[in-house]
DNA sequence: ACCCGATTG
């Protein structure tokens, strides 16, 4: 950019560095470290061409480019709704052009470009989200999906590679990148949209890219989030060591963009039964208030059909009595496993005498926006899954939700109009609550991760600079599993080939061994299959009750087999096929036709990688003990046996285990005496999920490294006499 | 007797 033929505002006089926003800027900076840019999104008398103009991000776009000019990151900030999704790809793709005809020798102050076709990417934490913010943005754009703007997402490209400027990805496809490209050298700016979120991938990339922007200064980053995370994000990409702060290479830039009010209650004492309370809050605001929608947020699908079917016994007690004056309701569910067309029905608008009320999990706080809610009842609890190193197992429990959440569901009241929150939690219990979800990356199992980064030639993890550093006994553990799998050696360090191949699979590192070891079994072809369908979660379709469910429970009763659940999900897979992979067939027999198609989607994809490795493809046709020997030689530090009292117990560790409910093994007369599972999950007990009976003799055969050392060669002993 | 939500050249 050359700022004297630069045909914009004051707002670019970098030379003198007296302008009004410099010392705006400057004196904000010592007041609390933010640019604050107000603005006034609603005007009612515009098209919506003109609407978009309007949109806050487009009218700081001047504001952008000097801060793009001055500082490698800049951090954004701004409510949801004020357009950032849509509009910054746009204005940074803009300014990535200008600087490409930019002379070089006026080059110190103006971040050229280092290559010759830049990109811009967006990434995204959802596939949904990134293909529908690309259409939407080629839309505004006026060009075709594809071509300037275009997406990549887990099994679909839709890029040009000579025209494409700005493309959307997940945040997973932006890692994989690396692999190849580990200076991301065809962007040549990356916007990390939702940071905020938090999730494995968000802080693994914003820990790549913080490498690399060190080593690319023409490279800018721009980190999108909507809330006050954005200190950490600023001082994490900071940079400067000195005191002088004209010396920073983060800012923030907070666009203050709340497009409503949002009026917020909280209880006068504490709740004994938020399902309860949220029945009586949404009747309390039904009969007090005129117009809106209602969001209930509760836990799981079980708290929300409680609470769906006693609200609709109160609209129906509603409609016999004819109440005057009062609207009718209509009540209607809201999680991930509703099929399909269930989940579509809470868009549908009814005429002014229905009160929409939406009773959801939290997939209405992070991955869906309903039009038309004006009024939130907020039980202040989420369900969350937390990694436990020392059991290697997941548990999955309902705890209080972080202020940052409750923030962001009081925020879903005033998309449209003015709106109110109902906290079913007092104000003082608001104030106890920690100020942030904990991140994905200190509560999960990290050998994938790991493996990934050591792909990635990260091999000193604890050196690794996180924004939020794992526990270091989660890393311990993911190396202890990464070591026993044979990933890493004694160094650490990745195996050749077999570590560097397992990095590649997209899948748990348990998943990759078994693909990897197959061939060696000659099951590969049933490896594939197994792999992918445990990939894709509700294979089996469960109705919510009467007489659908006692048939789906017989549909399932049909399908299952002794030799438990991978070979079940084998046999389904292979009958689904058979049947030209129809929906009606799906149905007939009660499976979820969707995630069948996903797996057929997930098992292609895991094949390209197969065969790049030049793996044999075997089929062990009717020898079912070859594939679980495969699955043990993925599995096998997963190993549990049934002890005297009933109770299954850990080899390793030896906690006590049983079957899930879920299994196709609960309903069998027998239960195996030694299986290995694929996870457990720790609800009211810990539950072992898809299990797979096994002689233990093959443990020791498969795993002799894992199994035959010190203690555990003497607990095997003694488990063998005992039980075999 | 029972699972929040996402996701991978």
């Amino acid at each position: 950019m050359n700022t004297t033929s630069s045909p914009v505002t004051p707002t670019h006089a970098v030379i003198n560095g007296t302008d009004l926003l410099e010392d705006r800027h400057e004196e904000q900076l010592r007041s609390d470290e933010k640019i604050c840019l107000a603005f006034n999104q609603h005007n009612k008398h515009v098209s919506s061409d003109e609407h978009r103009k309007r949109l806050p991000v487009n009218r700081f776009r001047d504001e952008i480019e000097y801060l793009m000019t001055k500082y490698q990151t800049l951090v954004i900030v701004g409510e949801t709704g004020c357009g950032k999704s849509t509009q910054l790809p746009q204005i940074v793709a803009q300014i990535c052009h200008q600087w490409m005809g930019t002379d070089t020798t006026t080059a110190t102050t103006t971040p050229t470009t280092d290559h010759k076709h830049p990109m811009v990417a967006i990434t995204e934490p959802r596939r949904v989200a990134a293909v529908s913010l690309a259409a939407r943005v080629a839309q505004e754009m006026s060009v075709e999906l594809g071509r300037e703007v275009g997406y990549a997402i887990g099994f679909e490209d839709c890029v040009d590679r000579q025209r494409t400027r700005i493309k959307f990805v997940t945040e997973g496809i932006l890692v994989n990148e690396l692999m190849s490209d580990p200076l991301v050298t065809s962007y040549g700016a990356i916007i990390v949209d939702e940071a905020h979120e938090r999730t494995l991938n968000t802080d693994i990339l914003l820990a790549l890219l913080k490498k690399i922007l060190r080593k690319r200064p023409a490279l800018r980053l721009v980190v999108s989030s909507a809330t006050i995370e954005c200190q950490l994000m600023k001082e994490y990409f900071n940079f400067n060591a000195s005191s002088d702060r004209s010396a920073d290479t983060s800012t923030v830039l907070c666009l203050d963009g709340r497009c409503h009010p949002v009026d917020v209650y909280y209880s006068r004492a504490p709740v004994a039964d938020y399902v309860k309370e949220s029945v009586q809050t949404v009747i309390k605001i039904h009969e007090r208030y005129q117009f809106g929608d209602i969001l209930v947020f509760l836990t799981g699908m079980e708290e929300v059909d409680a609470c769906v079917s006693t609200l609709k016994d109160y609209a129906r007690s509603l409609r016999e009595k004819q109440t005057p004056g009062l609207r009718k309701l209509y009540v209607l569910p809201m999680y991930a496993s509703l099929p399909a067309t269930d989940q579509m029905r809470v868009f549908d608008t009814f005429g002014k005498s229905v009160r929409k009320v939406i009773v959801a999990t939290n997939i209405a706080e992070i991955s869906l926006t309903i039009p038309g809610v004006s009024f939130i009842v907020d039980s202040g609890f989420v369900k969350m899954r937390f990694y436990n190193p020392r059991t290697c197992t997941d548990s999955l429990v309902v705890v209080p939700t972080s202020q940052a959440s409750a923030q962001q569901r009081a925020g879903r009241a005033g998309r449209e109009r003015a709106g109110n929150a109902f906290r079913l939690y007092t104000e003082q219990a608001f104030q106890e609550l920690t100020p942030f979800t904990t991140p994905e990356i200190q509560r999960s199992c990290l050998a994938l991760t790991i493996l990934q980064l050591k792909a990635l030639g990260v091999n000193n993890i604890a050196k690794f600079e996180f924004i939020s550093p794992p526990p270091e006994r989660h890393v311990v553990s993911a190396l202890d599993l990464l070591y026993a799998l044979g990933a890493i050696g004694d160094t650490g360090a990745l195996t050749q080939p077999l570590g560097l191949q397992m990095a590649e699979f997209p899948l748990h590192p348990m998943f990759a061994k078994m693909l990897l070891s197959s061939p060696g079994f000659g099951c590969s072809v049933e490896a594939l299959t197994i792999c992918a369908v445990l990939q894709v979660h509700n294979i089996w379709q469960q109705p919510g009750g009467g007489q659908r469910a006692l048939q789906a429970r017989r549909a399932k009763h049909e399908l299952s087999v002794e030799e438990g659940d991978l070979i079940a999900y084998l046999n389904v897979y292979n009958l689904f096929v058979k049947a030209d992979k129809v929906r009606s067939w799906a149905d007939r027999h009660y499976l979820n036709y969707k995630a069948l198609v996903r797996a057929v989607e997930v098992r292609h994809r895991l094949e390209s990688v197969m065969n790049r490795f030049r793996m044999r493809w075997r089929s062990a046709g009717d020898d079912v003990d070859a594939v679980r020997r495969c699955i043990v030689a993925g599995f096998f530090a997963n190993a549990a046996y049934l002890d005297p009292s009933g109770n299954y117990r850990t080899v390793r560790g030896d906690h006590e285990l049983h079957i899930h409910p879920q299994s196709v093994l609960y309903t069998r007369p027998r239960p195996p005496k030694w299986v290995v599972f694929h996870e457990v999950l720790h609800t009211s007990q810990q539950f072992m999920r898809d299990v797979t009976p096994i002689d233990p003799k093959w443990l020791t055969e498969l795993a002799p490294h894992y199994y035959q050392c010190g203690t555990d060669r003497e607990i095997m002993e003694s488990k063998l006499t005992n039980n075999t």
